[in-house]
Parts: C-alpha cells; structure tokens; sequence
DNA sequence: CCAAAATAGATAGGAAGCTAACTATTACCA
DNA sequence: TGGTAATAGTTAGCTTCCTATCTATTTTGG
C-alpha cells in the first residue's frame, strides 16, 4: 500500500505487517495500473479489457468455444457467460451452435470486429510503450523471468490451468 | 495470454500482438495468481481481499475517514461504501460519525476485527513465503524496483492518488 | 444397450469495480 | 455576510468476478 507516512517497523510481532517490503503489494498495484491504463484506452472505441481480451484470443486460434476460451482467460466459463452476452448485444461476436456436439457453441469474430481489432492493438502498443520507458531490455528480461517464477510458485492456487510453454 | 500454441510471429503488420512478450500480460496474471492466493487463504476465516485490506489500513494508520481509506486502497469512494456496508453488517467496523466535521465518518476497528487481523498477518505470510521461493534477495530488490519504474511510468493513469514514498 | 458420469452452457446470488448524480455539510471569497 | 465552490458520503446503473446449481447433451462402462 502506498505511504503517506513511513510503516512501523519491526516492533509489533504479529499485529503489523510491512506491506511495501512484499512483493505482492507491488504486483498488485502495478496490475491495477495496467487494466486502468487499458481501460482508459479503449474507453473510446466502446469496449473493455475483458471484451478486447475476446477478441485478441478469437484473432490468435480462430474460432473457439466458450470453455476453450475462458481457459486461456484464465477465468470461470460462467463469468464469460456475461461477457459474451454484452459482446454479442453489440456485434462484437457471434454464438454459432455446432453441429456435431449441440451442447457447444463456437464463438465466431464479425464484420465489425476486425476494425475494432486494430485499435485494441494500437492502443496495447502505446501502453506497452510508456509502460517499459527507461527499463533495459535486460532489466524487463529479468523481470518477466522473476514473475514467472512467482507465477510458477503460486501455481497451485490458480483455478483455470492452461500449460504455460 | 498463456499459450496452447506459439503465437505467430512478426509479420501481420498490426493485426496480430505478441501477448507473451508483453510485461503487462506477466504482470496481470501474477497479480491474478496473488490475489487469487489470498482470497483462498483468507475464505476460511470469513474475509475478503478487500477487507482484510481495509483491516490493515487501520492497524497501520488508526481511524480513517472513507476518503482516505478509499485513497490507502486506490479505489473509488464509491466501492468502498459497499465494502464497508458488509464489514459493518459483520461487525468487523464501526463507522463512527465525527462531531467536528458532520459530513465525515470515522471507520474504527471493533474487538472481533484484532482477533481476525491475526489471521490474515499469517495468511500473508505464508503467501508471500511462498511465492518467493527461488528468488535471491538481490532479485527481489530487482523485481520492486523495476515494478516501481512500471508503475510511475502509468502514473497518470491512476485514479486516486496517493504520493507513494 | 442403457444408466451413470462427464461436459457445455446458462442462471442465480453475492462481492467488488467504475461513473454519474444526489444530499449534506463545510470552506472560501467577493 | 452570503452565495458559490468544494468535500464527504450515498445511491443507481452498469461490468466483471466468483461459487453453486441447473439443463441439455455426449461419453463411457457394466
């Protein structure tokens, strides 16, 4: 948590707890950052993080279910549920039943969402961007590689598991 | 995004993204892993992520208003009225009106909420133990500072401001 | 082959996030 | 001093997240 005034130190056995030394403090709000910065972005082309996050896995495999899908989201299938719902409210998809397995619904991009698209990924470039401004390539090399580590140690709590490569 | 397949490489111009290069794609997942982690270990004892974060504000800095707990947590007052809505109703706060400033309410702990922040002390604790392992010092000191540089690099992007030290 | 298990999607209910708008107060300044 | 601006908290409406449960369909095993 950010200080307006110095933590206590080490005195208080149990009853403090020196966030800004954890790591998890800085993770956190540096994430919290990131979704704000992607929010604000695409705020004017009229979706959300989640909604480009569809889209951009949709460019990536094509067409997919929404189970296949909420996997690599790394979110519940009954979350993306809504996601979906809005998204296809305003066109942005298309739940196409299959045929060979009637319980599955294929989720397919449409005409509108290809130029959508292209913002999102101008708008992810130009966070990136200010996001790595005076970091070297081997500082942000040792960075992602720390974070995969913690990610890796923090495996087993997560809920969707999609095998990282 | 986690990959089930290599994502292709340079070529589509801007159509296409590299996700897994991305230091904002590492860093959300491992926030996601984070706080995912805590709000399983905190479940047990009956507290959310969110309260327990505003149990932590309270131990460090006393009472505190909506408005500076709302800019501790870097969230809207707005969500934090809902928050403190069910902490009341769990009688794990007290808001207290101030007779000085008839507008403002002072958020003060109750004798449940010390017994509780025990547990959630430990339950980070135990989480942060545990997501460092195979992490020198030297890389821990690398990997804030360099999310340090992140996050002032996004800094006007962040809603609430709070000058962090 | 048919009952039981597994799977896909949806629904319901609760927590948390936002913005915009509203009410009460307090502060400011002309 | 008195009107306006700022501030504190709330409410309403929307999106996103979860778990638990439900229905429909497929798969599987005896």
């Amino acid at each position: 948590m950010a200080a307006t005034q110095p933590t206590v130190s080490t005195e208080s056995v149990a009853l403090n707890y020196d966030f800004e030394a954890s790591i998890g403090y800085w993770i956190v709000l540096t994430s919290q950052a990131f979704q704000k910065a992607l929010t604000d972005e695409l705020q004017p082309h009229g979706l959300t993080y989640r909604q480009s996050q569809v889209l951009g896995w949709l460019v990536i495999d094509g067409e997919l279910s929404q189970v296949e899908l909420a996997n690599r989201m790394m979110i519940e299938p009954a979350t993306l549920v809504g996601v979906l719902d809005r998204m296809e409210r305003d066109s942005l998809i298309r739940r196409c039943s299959s045929t060979d397995d009637r319980r599955r619904k294929v989720i397919c991009l449409t005409p509108q969402s290809s130029g959508v698209w292209e913002k999102v990924v101008q708008c992810a470039k130009r966070i990136r961007q200010q996001a790595t401004q005076g970091l070297s390539d081997r500082q942000l090399a040792a960075l992602i590689k720390s974070l995969r580590i913690v990610l890796n140690n923090l495996r087993h709590y997560q809920s969707s598991q999609v095998e990282s490569g």
